[in-house]
DNA sequence: AATATAAATTGTAATGATTACAGAAATGGA
DNA sequence: TCCATTTCTGTAATCATTACAATTTATATT
């Protein structure tokens, strides 16, 4: 059998990533919580165990991940970049109550054709902004 | 008649702003020049006939307007908000190529309706990055 | 194992867009 | 003209992110 960081440690080698302790744990953070967290978000889960591990190697770790198209980035509050190891282009909903950001299962008919007006579509970003489906029932 | 300033000054009244000069050259700036440009950009060009005006009153112009509803933001290239005279909701499409930041007339079916997945929808943000029209012809 | 070399990590300083804030200037009414 | 209010300016502060040099760790070679 194989264990989860065995899993993790294999999805870097096939990105040509040197699996190093911190870029394990950093991906393992990645896919065990996707509510797509912030550098900060990440490096503060992870100094607890880690007590040496640098802010900065967070930020060069999810850059080089990014590069190599390991994870996707997304900016949508305005303020920090979010991560998220789900690099298949989908839809976001961020909720302006709660301030969650969910992804979305929908479809883009632009996206599937690959092109807009004659312009050469690469990468899909989307988001909606509103209150979500939990926050609609807690305020009846 | 009505002169342009005219037109750009009942716009603001509309919103309940106060008309200053400042506020409707900075509108104006907008109306005319619909290239989805950043608060730099816009102070850069004002200081030119407006030489005492000052960085913190485009920011907070713009912010006035934003509150107001009189124009909207969007942040795609990563580093700065970029503004837009432009309320309704719209797509865009960023050209890694050339960097424009085009204007998209396209419709989602999730938008109209007004609910994605039992999410309420207020706000639509999305754009398409990829190698604009132009910049396809010019490669070949 | 010891050494040399390269890669990874750290800590601090710098960057750059945006905001906070206090003082100066303009506006408008009494 | 005087006073109160709003607007505008200039500078300092903020905050996420990056640059960079120094240190540590891993890898290859003798
Ligand atoms: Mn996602
Ligand atoms: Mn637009
Ligand atoms: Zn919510
Ligand atoms: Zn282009």
């Amino acid at each position: 059998m194989i264990t989860e960081m065995e899993l993790i440690k294999s999805k870097l080698q096939k990105k040509e990533i040197t699996p190093t302790y911190i870029r394990l744990r950093v991906l393992d953070y990645l896919e065990a919580n996707k509510v797509h967290p912030t550098a900060e978000t990440i490096y503060k889960a992870l100094v607890k165990e880690i007590p040496t591990i640098s802010r900065t190697s967070v930020y060069n770790t999810l850059n080089g991940f990014l590069e190599k198209g390991l994870i996707s980035s997304i900016f949508i509050t305005g303020t920090e970049t979010r991560f998220d190891s789900n690099t298949s282009p989908h839809h976001h909903f961020f909720c302006e109550k709660c301030g969650q950001i969910i992804d979305l299962d929908i479809e883009c008919s632009y996206f599937k054709k690959g092109y807009v007006k004659g312009h050469k579509i690469k990468e899909l970003h989307g988001y909606f902004k509103g209150i979500c489906k939990n926050c609609i029932k807690k305020r009846r």
